[in-house]
DNA sequence: TTCAGACATCGACGTCCGTCGATGTCCTCA
DNA sequence: TGAGGACATCGACGGACGTCGATGTCTGAA
């Protein structure tokens, strides 16, 4: 590391996200940062009725069920999809605080320069 | 799967993301699912400046200067950090247009139901 | 020309992740 | 009560990931 005092540039200011806020907010991403969850959450959320059941979310793509349910388990696990059964199905529905959060990350307050 | 004919529930509807879509932004999330460079892009954004020098970057972090290269690699071949070279030190900075594609995949057009 | 420092790259290690086939659990209907 | 279907879980496999120590490359100064 650097000599203390020594300093080559401007010092890191104001307020950057803190160690545990990362450490909250990057499981939410990891959870989006598929391919497939990604087009899963988008699929339901673009759903007419805002919900879908796994049924047709298994035929929207060329992967086995057990594959789906996996990436469900991982999406609700997150937080970031709702889970109900309903008879012989289960719907999932997105979360919107969930999605909500993530949006915040992005805002000019946030990260951007000004 | 499911017999086709059989609508156990509403199709889904309207314009999801597409595969080719999702394999497009799910790297940039990728590369942002990770406290260390969730951390660090939002350091170097929330400076003065709007960019920093590795050696300042590596002072806030317990990690290796090795690891912290590393994290900044993987964020600029993302596409999210720009790389600059002045002397001995190099300076990164947001690339704020990167940032914005993110944005825009939770605004509520794309994901959010209404 | 030589040296020290800033940063990148390399090779290695343990761990986590995406996918699969097989199997289990629960519900509905006859 | 039994059969069949919808979905979850399990165990396994190959590949990707985060981290490290060691080493390489480049720059500015003595």
């Amino acid at each position: 590391m650097s000599d203390p005092g020594l300093a080559c540039c401007t010092p890191l200011s104001g307020t950057a996200m803190s160690a545990e806020q990362a450490e909250q907010v990057a499981p939410l991403l990891k959870a989006l940062a598929d391919p497939v969850r990604l087009r899963l959450v988008s699929l339901i959320g673009s759903s007419a009725s805002g919900e879908a059941c796994v049924c047709d979310l298994n035929d929207a793509f060329e992967l086995t069920q057990a594959t789906i349910s996996h990436h469900l388990k991982v999406l609700h696990s997150a937080g970031l999809l709702d889970r109900e059964k309903r008879g012989v199905w289960v719907y999932y529905s997105v979360r919107p605080a969930a999605l909500a959060a993530i949006a915040g990350l992005f805002d000019t307050t946030a990260l951007a320069p000004a």
